[in-house]
DNA sequence: TTTAGCACTCGGGAGAAAAGAGTGCTAACA
DNA sequence: TGTTAGCACTCTTTTCTCCCGAGTGCTAAA
């Protein structure tokens, strides 16, 4: 059944008031702005109640949104605001000045998500899983060591220095170099390991140390790149929150931010912006939290992901909007102005 | 004025349960535990007021330690605690699983200790301002772009992959490497810059682009190796103690330790161990907790931090004990068992 | 110097009462 | 038929009071 675009003003009202009250709002407040009396929006009310969209935390208190509300109105009621002009300013300057610095976008993005919407925030690296060594390279340092190169096939490079315990001259450097770029490029991890294996019976024991070595290093790299990574930021915001004065309840939600992390939502599909209401989400430790995700582009057909977590009562026009304009900023960021690859995936200046 | 040795004895007791318990404690508790009338107690209490160790809520409470108080158990009273078997087994294990896997040292140590000590803990990284390039290594990639490889003199390895404007063949290359090596290596970043000027009027302004961008590089993974770098984890951790059921306390703490870590205390001198006591911190948002700080030895001459934040009602004597030995034991990983430096200073398996 | 005894203080908890916010229902009204 | 005013009712929150208990300081005796 569709509610009466009266009901519907009703139910926007109620939300809207909630979300920044936190309080139960009454009838005689939705009266005064409606412009009708407060017995007819009574009336209003008690059937919302009755369709679920509202609830009463107890007889004599005024309504709150349920889930259900919630949904309604993210999805049909909510004002599809865009950021304001200063916001996006503001924005901007943040993605400009942190970005541009040292250290992960992906680490940062989240960091910079919950400063903009001041509510925590997390980020996900996806993992490429397909990931290769595309090249191996070996530079001598002294007779006893040397550094190992190593180039992943997403163009990423990272390299180590690495002991040896036996003296390492050019010439066997060269054959050493050969021999791991024939056979331990363009193989994934499970392929590297048994590679390794028949590739131990014709080398010595003292070469094959240092190959299995150098494969080892390889593997990890592989390992970090190909490992889906979480990192929550701005936990402690939902401390000034209403709904988390009680201890426990902050305690909980910011103890899974930080230990669970890996279980906060991440949408299969590439919808820009997605938000879970409450008990859809399927943790149940985020049974009363909302989660807006969005993801973003980082060239090359990746995508990030961003979310951000708070309470059902988060202001959801303002997350959306500020939300998706951050995406599309970075989304932009990635696709110009991207000069190389470096190893943090950090865009340069 | 010495105390007398029953006075010390009093005093410590009333350390001792008060860190329990967060809770005053009385003369009644204390007559029973030591074998004398709660009336000869309440003198001896009278006494300790009086000379600032003790000091009660209101006129009718039990004592609570003055952070005097503390500094006097800490330093005379508490037993010097080692760990026992089973702790140092759990800490060892924690070492050993977490340490080895992926992921700086530095940033885990922090995590480590708060999870052995269960207070928040934070790590802080010794940053170098004294570094310098060692030496650059270019590696073809195509024709338009290479891989720029800078050790640094403290023998860890970085790279990128870095595109240019003009084609690259592996004479220019090699002799942008030459140019690199002659000039940027054994420099300061600033020596860097103004080398850079110098250099800039003898070059065609294509390649010097990219040389400048290369030196680029080399002079952030400096800033990135030379900056001070604190990290902080386990927050959360103070939401179940009952001196922080006060929200806006447990929250000032939070984003204190989240946002303001850098002015987390950082002793200069090598003492392996330190306590610093409420007010004797200097950072006014620390002035009632207390902060544990240990250092520990990452090899060649360099030495890492960590450090506990509490009330200062903190387990001193379990505290210092676990992380005395979990410095010890850290120094140690260092010390051996380290075949060669990684990029992150992560020891390898 | 220690102890027993006692009057006193103060915070915290238990109720009771009052205040306040908001409801549902009924009856009148346009 | 939908809307409104009025009113009794419900339930939470706040405030106030009272009382209890824990603990103290002081005094006088051992």
């Amino acid at each position: 059944m569709e509610l009466s675009e009266r009901k519907k003003q009703i139910l926007k009202a109620v939300v809207e008031h909630y979300i920044e009250s936190a309080e139960p709002v009454g009838s005689k407040l939705l009266a005064q702005e409606l412009g009708v009396s407060s017995a007819t929006i009574r009336n209003e009310l008690a059937e919302l109640c009755e369709l679920g969209f509202l609830e009463q935390p107890h007889t004599s208190a005024g309504r709150a949104p349920t889930p259900q509300g919630y949904r309604l109105y993210v999805n049909e009621l909510m004002e599809r605001r865009t950021v304001s002009a200063q916001e996006a300013e503001r924005i901007d300057e943040t993605l400009r000045d942190k970005l541009t610095n040292a250290g992960g976008a992906m680490a940062n993005a989240g960091q910079l998500v919950s400063s903009i919407v001041n509510y925590p925030a997390y980020s996900v690296k996806r993992g490429n899983a397909a990931l290769t060594v595309e090249r191996f390279e070996l530079l001598g340092v002294d007779e006893r060591s040397f550094i190992t190169v190593v180039m992943t096939s997403d163009k990423n490079v990272r390299s180590q220095l690495q002991q040896t315990a036996l003296p390492f001259d050019a010439q066997r450097l060269g054959n050493l170099k050969h021999l791991l770029n024939t056979h331990f490029t363009g193989k994934s991890r499970a392929e590297m390991s048994t590679r390794l294996m028949s590739v131990s019976e014709q080398l010595a024991p003292e070469l094959f140390l240092v190959v299995s070595k150098t494969v080892e290093y390889a593997a990890q790299v592989l390992d970090e790149a190909g490992r889906r990574d979480v990192e929550t930021t701005g936990a402690s915001r939902i401390l000034t929150m209403p709904e988390y004065r009680d201890m426990d309840r902050a305690h909980e939600l910011m103890t899974f931010l930080v230990d669970n992390k890996e279980q906060l939502p991440v949408p299969e599909g590439d919808a820009p912006l997605q938000v879970l209401i409450g008990p859809e989400n399927v943790d149940a430790a985020l049974r009363d939290t909302s989660v807006v995700v969005a993801s973003y582009d980082i060239g090359e057909g990746m995508r990030g992901l961003v979310g951000v977590v708070g309470p059902t009562r988060m202001d959801y026009a303002t997350v959306t909007a500020r939300l998706a304009y951050f995406a599309e900023s970075l989304s932009k960021m990635f696709g110009k102005g991207l000069p190389g690859k470096q190893e943090n995936d950090n865009p340069e200046a």
